[in-house]
DNA sequence: AGCTATTTATAACA
DNA sequence: TTGTTATAAATAGCT
């Protein structure tokens, strides 16, 4: 650019090739600045010499900045990116309020019941504590007619069953010439109830 | 530079601006570009103008590749970066895993006193349950009540003394010779509702 | 976008 | 690296 137009390939010459490595990479920096400084544009410049070294610039704000709103803005496919990361750590971070929010109500539900008392709770609370009982309550009356047509289903057979038995005892009974006691033998025909009494109470 | 020096702030006018930007960027790459091949420099430019569009040039490779060469090579004190956000997500799946530790203890606990999930359980508990649930929630509806009770009492001091208060605003008026809009005044007094409509939803 | 008068950047040299 | 300087490039103000 001066003295002389340059090549546009790499510099043969390693003492020339530093030489302007150091004058262009300041240049190249400068005029990042100045577009930033001009133009209101946020600029990152990174520089990896061809020994490794690096050098930086960012306008406005860091690197790391930088690059998170590259990731965000360029095109997805940085799958496992930083953006990614952060996502998830957003999502965790709203999983870990949901959980706590639960245990916040699991352990008001505790005290409750512990405490014989809900004075502790608003009106909010006690309004979906009282549905969510609710709930519960409909649930478990379901539940229990569930059990009790399977009783009644297994009583029935049984009926069946016996009645059955007791036909063909009536008839043994009917053939034998020898006249027994009819009602003691109906009487020691083992009949279990397999549910408690109280189940009546419905 | 050309038919006239520029200050190295911000070019107000948004057409000036817009056009030094594009012909600026594009110097900028360009320079970046001469660097990296004269010099045998691997080199980054990412550039976001003030309106969100991104522009960037990778000389040998990507973006990304660069990004990655200088998260390992730059001051790990880049704080926020990929590898404190691993650590981050980690600490929040434990945290999660720990929460929902919590809770599945919380839950038994409350199972316990209510004698056992709902499913296993025979006709017998399922009816201590539903006692225990019913005088659970008569308690949850007379807390409400409470609840509801010291509001309105809280209201009816409020309407005593706001009474008071327009009995002796009237009576000023009275003693007045200019006659004012009386309503005027009523509606202004503030007369705050200390409860949440839903309440009334009972 | 394209055109120049100028300003900048910088290659060669020290 | 830095400084100097002749000269190539970049670009501000216009169209």
């Amino acid at each position: 650019m001066a003295r002389g137009k340059v090549q546009m390939k790499r510099i043969e010459n390693p003492v020339h090739r530093q030489v302007t490595f150091c004058k262009r990479r300041a240049g190249l920096l400068k005029k990042a600045k100045e577009l930033s400084v001009l133009c209101d544009a946020e600029i990152g410049v990174l520089i990896f010499s061809a020994h490794g070294k690096h050098y930086e610039l960012a306008t406005k704000g860091t690197m790391q900045g930088l690059i998170d709103k590259y990731m965000k803005s360029s095109p997805a496919a940085a799958a496992g990116s930083a953006t990614n990361i952060c996502e998830h750590k957003q999502d965790a971070k709203e999983e870990i309020t949901m959980l706590k929010q639960e245990i916040e109500t699991l352990q008001k539900g505790l005290r409750y019941i512990f405490g014989g008392g809900a004075s502790e709770m608003n009106l909010e609370e006690l309004l979906v504590l009282e549905k969510h009982l609710e709930i519960w309550i409909c649930q478990i009356r379901s539940t229990k007619m569930e059990i009790l047509f399977k009783e009644i289903q297994l009583l029935r057979n049984k009926e069946g069953i016996l009645k059955a038995a007791n036909q063909y005892l009536l008839d043994k009974m009917e053939e034998n010439v020898e006249f027994t006691n009819i009602q003691a033998v109906m009487d020691n025909i083992p009949y279990p109830l397999t549910v408690q009494n109280e189940i009546f109470q419905i």
